[in-house]
Parts: C-alpha cells; sequence; structure tokens
DNA sequence: TGGAAAACTAACCACGTGGTAGGTTCCGTC
DNA sequence: GACGGAACCTACCACGTGGTTAGTTTTCCA
C-alpha cells in the first residue's frame, strides 16, 4: 500500500553494472566470471579471482538481511535497519544491491543454495528411502537453525498477496516441492510391501503442508511441538519408512538464537 | 523495527472512555452494558440500545481493516488505507479505535466469534465424529471465504515475532487448538473398532499443521490444492471417519473474492 | 427544538522510509 | 607510489506513517 512514486525501482545502479552483486556472489568460490582476464604470456587457464572486500560486506549485508527478515518479514524491516545491522549506512548498501525487493531476491535465492530443498528429485545416486531420509534430517536441521524456518514462514505468508516481491518466487517453489514429492511418495509406495494404495499427489500436498504448518507452530511454542516426532508419525502412518530414522537426531535450539 | 518515539500507544482516548468499542462491538445484538440506564418508570428489564452510527462506522472499519489485512498483512497496511476503504479519514477511524495495534486484536477477535473455530472442545449437543464433521466443513467453508484463510496466514506468520501485537493472540489460540484436537481425536480413537493406536497429541498437531500448511498453499495456487480432499485423505490415513463427509462440499471460490 | 455528545475533518507533528547525488576514503592493481 | 574504480558516507529528497489537536458537522435524546 506504500507505493512510492517517481523512481522506478527496476534501474540498475550504473555503478554496479560492471559486477553486479548476483555474478559475483554466484561466482565467488569458482573461477571469475566475465572480470576474469587471462595473464598475459599465459595459456587461458582460468584463476580464481580473489574475494574482495565488496564480497565480505555483501555477504555480510545478506547475513543481516536474512536474519532481520526472519525475525519480522518483509515489510516491518527497513533498509536502514539492515545496513545498521551490517555495519555500514542504507546508502552503502544500496551500492552493493539495487534495492530492497531485489535483496529479499536474493536473500532467499541464497537460502536455497546453502541449506539445500526439503525434497529432493530424482538422484540416481540415492534410494527414494534415503531421500526420504534427507528430508527427515532436513526437518531436524531446522530445529536446529531457526532462521530458516522463521524466513519462510515469515515471507510466504506475506507472499500469498500477488504484489510481494516474492510471490512468484514461493509460487515456483511450492510447485517444485510438489513435483519431487510427488515422485519420491510415488516411488516410495510402489516399493513398499504391500504397496501403499494412496494417491502421491495428495499425500504429498499432505507432506507439504504438515513440515510448513508444524514450522509455524513451532516458532510460536518451540517446546510444544516436536517437529521430527510428529513427521516421523506422519510417515507411518502412511506406509513409509525413512532408511534409518535414527540418523534424524535433533538437537533442538530455541527460536532467537539464529 | 519501526519504534515511534514519544507518544505512548497505551493511552486510551479519553473521549472514548465511557462507551470503548470493545464493549459496544461485543454487546451491539444484545443488551448495552454499561451504557444501559433502566427506563424510568420501568423495572430494570434491559433493552437492546439501537445501533448507532458509529457502530455502523466501526462495523465498516473493522470489514476493511479485516480485508486489507487479509491481502497484505498488518505491517503493508496503514491507517490511511483502512480508513478511506471505509469511507473516513484516518483521524475518524482513530476515534473509534485507540490505535493499529488494538484494531487488529478485534479484528481477530471478530474473526473468531464470526466465524467460528476450526476446532471444538467437548459439547453435549454433538457425537465426536459429528464434530470432526464440523472441522471438515469449516475447511471447506474456508475455500469459500478466501479472506479468513488469508487472514490467519498472514498473521499468523508475522505473529512469531514476538514483538508483533498478535504474538500473544496466537500462541492462545494454537494451545486451544491443541487442546481441543487432542481430545476430539483422542475420543475418535477410542471410540473406533479397533481403537486406533495413535497417539491423539501428535496427531492433533498433525492435524493443526495440515490444515494450516495446506491453506498457505491454496493462498498461491489455489487450483492445485483441494484442501478437503487432503483433509479427508488425511483422517483416512488416520483411521478417523467424520459422521457424514458429503455434507462438506466445497464450493470453491478463488482468493481475491473475499 | 435545543443542547450535549458523538462523529468526523483538516491541519499539524515528529519521525521513518527507499532512494538519489555528490563527495571522500579506501582498495586493488600495475 | 600513482591512479582509477570500488566502497562508503553525508546530505538531501519526496513521501508516507501513527498519532494529536482544534474546529465543524451530525446524531441522539430529552
Amino acid at each position: 500500500m506504500t507505493a512510492r512514486k517517481g523512481r522506478s525501482v527496476t534501474e540498475p545502479r550504473a555503478h554496479v553494472e560492471t559486477a553486479p552483486p548476483e555474478a559475483v556472489r554466484q561466482g565467488s568460490a569458482d573461477p571469475g566470471p566475465a572480470g576474469e582476464r587471462p595473464r598475459p604470456g599465459r595459456a587461458a587457464r582460468p584463476e580464481p579471482r580473489r574475494e574482495t572486500k565488496g564480497d565480505r560486506t555483501r555477504a555480510r549485508i545478506l547475513d543481516s538481511a536474512t536474519e532481520l527478515f526472519s525475525r519480522s518479514g518483509f515489510h516491518a524491516v527497513s533498509l536502514r535497519d539492515i545496513a545498521a545491522h551490517a555495519g555500514l549506512t542504507h546508502a552503502g548498501l544500496l551500492h552493493h544491491f539495487p534495492g530492497k525487493e531485489s535483496l529479499l531476491i536474493q536473500v532467499l535465492a541464497r537460502r536455497d543454495e546453502v541449506d539445500g530443498r526439503l525434497m529432493a528429485g530424482p538422484d540416481a545416486r540415492a534410494t527414494p528411502e534415503e531421500l526420504l531420509d534427507r528430508a527427515v534430517a532436513q526437518v531436524a536441521r531446522n530445529m536446529r537453525s531457526p532462521g530458516l524456518v522463521a524466513l519462510y514462514v515469515k515471507i510466504s505468508g506475506e507472499a500469498a498477496d500477488p504484489e510481494h516481491p516474492a510471490h512468484d518466487y514461493f509460487v515456483h517453489r511450492y510447485r517444485r516441492l510438489r513435483r519431487d514429492a510427488t515422485w519420491l511418495l510415488g516411488e516410495l509406495f510402489r516399493r513398499a510391501d504391500p504397496p501403499v494404495p494412496h494417491d502421491p499427489a495428495v499425500a504429498a500436498r499432505e507432506l507439504i503442508a504438515l513440515v510448513d504448518g508444524l514450522q509455524t507452530q513451532w516458532l510460536l511454542e518451540p517446546e510444544e511441538v516436536d517437529m521430527r516426532e510428529v513427521v516421523l508419525a506422519f510417515l507411518a502412518q502412511l506406509g513409509v519408512h525413512p532408511a534409518n530414522p535414527g540418523f534424524a537426531t535433533p538437537d533442538r535450539t530455541p527460536p532467537g538464537a539464529p
């Protein structure tokens, strides 16, 4: 509802054009992208570009944004809040990121990249049971990373508003989750003895919804909800079993200590 | 993070002291509270107080606040937005409600009152199966009232922030839901033949989480999620059966048409 | 009908917000 | 060490926000 007139937020900042933060960030541990130039006299062997002060600052900003968005959502957090938390001014922050919305998108993209996904699609290196294991382990890990839980809980609710900057991100995220979970549960149902007579598409929606809903409750009262226990109970009711549920031992940390 | 200095928001508005909006609202269809005075010459029989212009305005404000909070959450909606939507100025709105936070609390309280609760506790007039029926019917009804779904989805996420005005409201709401659902499922498990060997406390957390999580997905892509179907599938997996699932026929309305 | 109270507005306040522009300082490379 | 670009700051901008105050209009009731 706070529609700012005048300046378009889609205009790139001219002085970041040559090294967009996205590209730098993605390639920080890899050969540099467009900025890399072979040394004279050497074969064109790419060299790791050294991490710059700007890289470190951008990482700090993303950390701060992640933490504050996780705590209070997108709209209740200002650029000045994030900048102060990261140890610079809000104008300095805007040197690195073109605007608040793209900062959020990068926080989300980074989160996906760093923490993996709740649900994995076909993987030749793991059985479906092992993949289920990983999903359960991720749930348990979430209980040790309240920040991750809070970020998705906070932003996914807001993002149901079609005008929210992360709306499309979440629409696609849920599509992917449903697709992957449907495949995984379909495999597990078929391999069970006797085969499980449930519709994997419906069960996938159940599982995703269950995990999401548990996270909301857990954030409000962590001592009242053992997410792993509930997810394992649900899977048992479905008639599917992780390969090694013992691995997914929780080490519960209360929220507020991200 | 937007901490406004100076004025305390807890000070009541002096000119609303004699008829606090809460009291008036609660008693609008009942005998008036403190403001009621027996007619001279009559026994002290309470008479319905006539609905005033203010009552109607307050209702309009609450309608508008409900709609806008449902669409965009608490922080992204201003008092001026709500006031304009209700057809008055923001200062006029503040004549009726002491501040933005208490407005939100009243929106939530009203919503509980008008739409009932997802889960009901012991009721001598209904069997547990019938109570389950009602819960399923409520889920189906939610699909016809996107505003209700959106309100809770939007605000519950935000409210996980301990500083959010509705934080306590949701802590208590979930406690009540868990208590009631645990009782109901316990009864259903015991009455089943053979008795269902699941822990009703765990199953209660599953059910509540499932419904919450489904609502988030549904808001993002309503055509991809049939909440009623998924809830019925879940209950079937649990081994419990509503008395008459046929009653809970959905009439799906896409969100955006509250 | 008159008067008091309720309802409502316009104007004001202090502050916060995302973003811009110009200048200074720092960093990285040769 | 010199130089150019990156990093960062200060100051500014227009606008929005919740809330206050004084005045006006409307409603309600005796």
